[in-house]
DNA sequence: ATTAGAAATTAGCTATGGCTAACTTACAAT
DNA sequence: ATTGTAAGTTAGCCATAGCTAATTTCTAAT
């Protein structure tokens, strides 16, 4: 998975392609500024040296594509990002609306040899504290059927098994409710028009609320498998 | 002890010049250029911008000085690298030959939040794997009165304290010969004229002998104190 | 006092990766 | 077919921090 030394620029934009396209939006000039927070001049900028490095294809006012090489890099970006997550959750207690911060500088800090390391000390997790997965060395990563809790039905009891979120507040927000991944959830009722759901933690048995808009995020997975 | 958003440049500068302070030498610009590998024009460079950040003192053609705010930030640096070779060979078990490595790179990229955590996970240590201090947040060091081992004499009992030097290849070596901080050796014999001594490890009895050249980088205390 | 050689500086260049302002292109609505 | 608007690109700029080559300064030896 090794591919050759890296500016932090490169990484970061490959990883931004990838996960814009991974959650199924377009990798457009815009989205990707936006994403990086960058202006939209300076990621033509970068598009057109990540092509001469055959790291995407890009056609001027096309949205971009990773070739297999640029993939491989920001897997390779995801996978210290992800490890690096779980090693702070893990080995010092970081509350899991922190790591994500942390982990977004360290990432590109962090040597194969330490990252084997942790890699090693987790046990090989195969998934990040808030349920994203891993990806493999080889690059290969762990596929799961998730439903967000709205695409469920009354009276399913569900296991949540990912937050697709990453700022602290709606990460602090879903702790404090116990909505973490590995808990498992009633599907009390769902309020219509997109309204909020009531969910029953079945562990506690208490009743908690949720918008509808941050239980798009919350996937999750039926019964308690796995 | 928190200063500013300082560029990496920075800190690696200050640092050094705070390094090559510390250990008796001149802060020229070649005895920077050589210790950051670049190019002397380069430092000159660096030094004016230092200058007008306002930390170091700085006439041209003189060597350097920190000022009170470039010292505070090499030791903010120093701190973050001991702490993280501490952490690396502690929590991970990672060779101290490798850590130094590693963190040379980390120190720029862990955050106070983290460090703090990482001090605290460690017990608040005072040395590192080599036995450098590790310096305090509040700016102060441990103070130890060490000499190396050719400074006492036949016949003396001390206890190795510290390794001045960070080359894997030399720290593997002294490694390998029990040459670590915390062990006690027996002076047994200093051949004349700069030749190699002899000690005798405490606790194996057994006997070793090391160059005078490399002996000078092991700093030792009188007996086994403290 | 002069001068050779080492040390340091200056001048001018490079690459990276941001930015703004001005423009071009694509496309949807008429 | 035309045109307005949003999206994207181009041109030209900036800062950071490195480099080489040429020059200057310092210092120690004569």
């Amino acid at each position: 998975m090794r591919v050759k030394p890296q500016t932090r620029a490169v990484e970061d934009y490959t990883k931004t392609i990838y996960t814009i396209a991974e959650r199924g939006d377009v990798p457009t000039t815009n989205a990707i500024a936006g994403e990086l927070d960058v202006r939209p001049a300076s990621v033509t900028g970068m598009l057109r040296k990540l092509a001469a490095l055959q790291l995407i294809r890009y056609e001027p006012y096309r949205p971009v594509e990773l070739t297999e090489a640029g993939r491989r890099i920001a897997l390779e970006v995801i996978r210290h990002h992800r490890l690096i997550e779980t090693f702070l959750a893990q080995a010092l207690g970081m509350p899991w609306d922190q790591v994500h911060e942390e982990a977004e500088i360290l990432e590109h800090a962090i040597s194969e040899r330490l990252e084997d390391r942790i890699a090693e000390a987790l046990g090989h997790p195969e998934f990040d504290p808030h349920g994203d997965p891993i990806p493999r060395r080889d690059g290969t990563i762990a596929r799961r059927e998730l439903r967000p809790l709205p695409a469920f039905s009354s009276g399913e009891a569900v296991r949540i098994a990912r937050i697709r979120r990453q700022d602290a507040e709606a990460l602090r927000y879903l702790g404090s409710l116990g909505l973490t991944p590995g808990t498992t959830v009633m599907i009390h009722d769902k309020a219509p028009l997109d309204g909020p759901l009531t969910l029953e933690l079945r562990d506690l048995g208490t009743s908690i609320v949720l918008a509808h808009h941050m239980a798009q995020t919350v996937m999750a997975e039926h019964g308690d498998a796995s």
